[in-house]
DNA sequence: GCGCTTTTTGCTGCGGCGCAACATAAATGT
DNA sequence: ACATTTATGTTGCGCCGCAGCAAAAAGCGC
């Protein structure tokens, strides 16, 4: 896990958002998947924070041309999660935009700041894999490993 | 993690239930806090299954004779899970039933069999301190990490 | 037992979350 | 141009979770 997997609240947003854009559209041409407006939309507003934004929230930040209904915002969602654009924060109800700085096939932990709501990505390397190990020497076969951890960020911590 | 971690579909039931309700008597008085009837009938509902209940389900459970409110419900579930007799699994909105197979002040994995439904609950062991001790690395303060793992159980496997 | 305080439960109401079912529009393929 | 697939809009609904206040019950000192 390195030391720069959470984001620092001054750092160059455009950049990391520029740089996922470019990621997604790439990513979905080589799938033969639509990144339509709707969608690149909801990726954007999510892109904006490194805070997770429930459903409504987003719609909300959409509202001032042509607010969607629920359910086209969740729509896009499930598509951006199933490209693996964006992950679901289960303890929180709410969604972040991935940014990429692990491997596809990692195991993602996800740290949770409970002051300043930001959420840090990063790879699960050996304690995640151990885990899963350690499931199926009980029998169980796994799927998706869940990990979330709520905590203060380093940043919140100085102030 | 032990290779008994996963109820079996066929295990005794009533046994272990009535040792969850032992302990809970205990854990409360030993703290000077009560287990009002509400209270142990909730516990009661979720102990008679493995699965996660969502609050609603147990308003239902309990409709028999008068039925609670859904805030009578969520009151009695935060008193439970403030004592550590019930375990919220996020990623369903829903509550178990702690069976206390892990010490305390272990951290707790879920494994959630996608099949049958069943929650099995096992101690993190070193994996889960290592999670803990990676993100420490990455200047944040865990609190209280949330694994939970989906996949097929055992005895779902076999069938 | 009697009043007082604290705790628990009941009641009303509400907002967020998440999606099913169906209709419409847009893109794609031939 | 046409049919087919894919995406979006519309309506509606059910579950989740709790705030705010009122009533009842339990504990406590006297």
């Amino acid at each position: 896990m390195s030391r720069t997997i959470f984001p620092a609240p001054d750092h160059d947003h455009k950049r990391c958002t520029n740089a996922a854009i470019a990621h997604a559209e790439a990513h979905c041409a080589a799938r033969a998947q639509r990144l339509t407006p709707m969608r690149r939309q909801v990726l954007e507003t999510l892109l904006e924070s490194h805070k997770p934004l429930g459903a409504y929230e987003i719609i909300e930040h959409l509202a001032h041309e042509d607010r969607p209904a629920p359910i086209t915002v969740y729509r896009a969602l499930n598509f951006l999660k199933d490209n693996g654009l964006v992950h679901r924060i289960e303890s929180r109800n709410a969604f972040v935009a991935c940014v990429h700085n692990h491997e596809c096939d990692d195991i993602v932990v996800f740290l949770i700041c409970e002051r300043c709501g930001t959420v840090g990505e990063a790879p699960g390397g050996t304690a995640a894999k151990a885990l899963e190990t350690a499931a199926r020497a009980a029998g169980f076969v796994p799927k998706s490993p869940l990990i979330e951890i709520a905590g203060i960020c380093s940043h919140c911590r100085k102030r």
